[in-house]
DNA sequence: TTGTAAGCGTTATCAT
DNA sequence: ATGATAACGCTTACAA
């Protein structure tokens, strides 16, 4: 016996946890009554409530989860699920804001978070298999793409869930999203305002809703303005993938004077580039990008970009799922919250 | 029905997921057969085991975990807690680095990982009652401050449980940590060897042992090489905190030609302080900072810092976890990794 | 309003 | 190796 420390696996000191049963006994009713008094106290008298309030307050009373789920068919918890496997596309600021959004949304609603995030050595299908398993009551899913089979796991397996970024198949499933497509839209105008006549942009990620939306708005207002759309170069979210596009177009388009990008560490990333290649920032090429979770201010210069209200939309995608939970009806029209451009210096 | 999107918040279209009651029929055996066959397959004949195996593909059957953990009282998830409510401490790269490395060490463990953060508007020992609530078969803490309780709580629970960074009562506490005693010996002798003569410090929070040690680390080589230890503000890691810091030390020690700060949140905060008040980094101040999680490259300059490996440490604590779980016995010392100092630009 | 009793889907014990 | 059978702790008709 070499162990020096009891951290509780040998589960020594714990006493038992009571049950229902000794609850209703210390309170003088029956278990039914206990149990009615405990879960909202409807028809259940006021002596009896008291009594049996007081037995769970002494007795230190928890509900054991497991049995009650076995009966209600209820689990009490909610997955948040982020599918991307790297840290490409979910970076720091975004998984933050989301878990943020989430947690603060779920407020006091007893419900758990339970997180599956994708796992390096994983084999197909265990997150679907998870879900389909009725372990949580309902999902979240963030960071979605087209590939990664959600939609059709989640369709099927007829768990209540909503998307934070619309999913590719909207008619199917609920939920929440920014406007990318006049987040692109205002990106590309502010350009165009500013007197730059070859606009480029280096687009996200095409198996992501919002790296399409971004592009298809750049394209819209560029075409709206009579301008070629054919500056395009693809790029994963990163500053590499960012410093790597850029290149591409500097080869492809010698004279190009703006940029748009669609996240801000892909910005900074063509700002780097441009600059060695002796361009300076915004007077020879303006660049703006997407994002503005934090690295648009810690660049030189200072980005200007559009926000994206991870946050914000995280908390409202867990409050409709709340509400859906609850036995509401969903909601005929998705909440899609309006982009916003902030100038700074770069554009 | 104004509903326009069946998200399965009707169960609509679901078929009532089948029992063990019915795979054991399919199979043609009895219930505790086709139980055994599933949990491991000991003591089943092997066509017995096949005809389950068999069964159970054809049915798509999924243990019901309510009903399991019931019996067995084990609840197949994990819990990590972060106690900090706000994001001062808890920044961006530490939460993702610490999740990282819980997820991927739980790997094909089949254990979920449950995430209980401290939220907005907390009802005093919520987390408590939680853990305490046996919906968990262990938990990991991170971000622990003496004076959220969890140490007092997590003991008494006699849950299983693995602290990220030395608890304040070490004795009754398994935990994994870096040796941040000598990650601030080693900054201040960086210092020290650079040739600065007045070394100050922007300490962290004293309510976390990451913060004493670091400070205490300082000290101590300070002391070893016959200089004054008075030079000590206290911040609480951000970056607005060091500047605010910062001003205090240069109003108290003017002649300070060196800082050692807590973090490169905080280093980066004393750095443009030190600019605006027109002395050079590293050439009037030498500074050196602490975490290199991402922070340290990007400023200007690059900080001379300390790595400190939450990733690898979440990693660790959540192995650990796993082992004691699995009913091994606990380890005779705490895992304490080195920390390594990583010379850049600012000292 | 209260209590009795019947499950919920598993695993564990113990004969066979 | 297998199969009855008894828990596990709770909710919920239904009866009183």
């Amino acid at each position: 016996m070499t162990q020096t420390i009891d951290s509780g696996q040998g589960r020594g000191t714990a006493h038992a946890a009571p049950t229902l049963d000794e609850v209703a006994q210390a309170a003088g009713v029956s278990r039914s009554t206990a149990s009615r008094a405990i879960n909202g106290g409807h028809r259940v008298s006021p002596e009896a409530q008291l009594a049996v309030d007081d037995a769970v307050e002494r007795l230190g009373y928890v509900p054991n989860r497991a049995a009650r789920s076995l009966v209600t068919r209820r689990t009490g918890s909610v997955a948040l699920v982020l599918p991307e496997p790297d840290e490409r596309v979910l970076n720091d600021p975004f998984l933050t804001g989301t878990l943020r959004g989430v947690s603060s949304a779920l407020g006091t609603s007893e419900l758990q978070l339970v997180l599956i995030m994708a796992r390096p050595g994983d084999q197909d299908g265990r997150i679907a298999r998870y879900l389909g398993g009725g372990h949580v009551d309902g999902a979240i899913v963030a960071s979605h793409h087209r590939e990664d089979g959600l939609e059709e796991d989640l369709a099927r397996s007829g768990m209540p869930s909503v998307f934070v970024g619309r999913p590719f198949e909207p008619e199917n499933h609920l939920y929440v999203d920014v406007d990318n497509f006049d987040g692109g839209r205002q990106a590309a105008q502010r350009l165009i305002d500013r007197g730059c006549r070859r606009i480029t942009t280096i687009s996200g990620p095409l198996d992501m809703t919002a790296g399409i939306d971004r592009l298809d708005g750049w394209a819209a207002a560029l075409r709206a303005a009579g301008f070629e759309t054919d500056g395009v170069e693809h790029g994963d979210f990163t500053m590499a993938a960012g410093s790597a596009a850029a290149e591409r177009l500097l080869a492809r388009v010698p004279d190009l004077d703006g940029i748009f990008a669609a996240s801000d560490a892909m910005a900074a990333g063509a700002v780097r580039v441009l600059r060695e290649h002796g361009l300076s920032v915004p007077d020879d090429v303006a660049v703006v990008g997407y994002d503005d979770l934090g690295f648009a201010v810690a660049s030189t210069p200072q980005l200007t970009t559009v926000t994206n209200p991870v946050s914000v939309l995280a908390g409202e995608a867990t409050m409709l799922l709340l509400d859906v939970l609850a036995g509401a009806e969903a909601p005929v029209a998705p909440t899609v919250l309006p982009a916003e451009l902030v100038v700074r210096a770069s554009a």
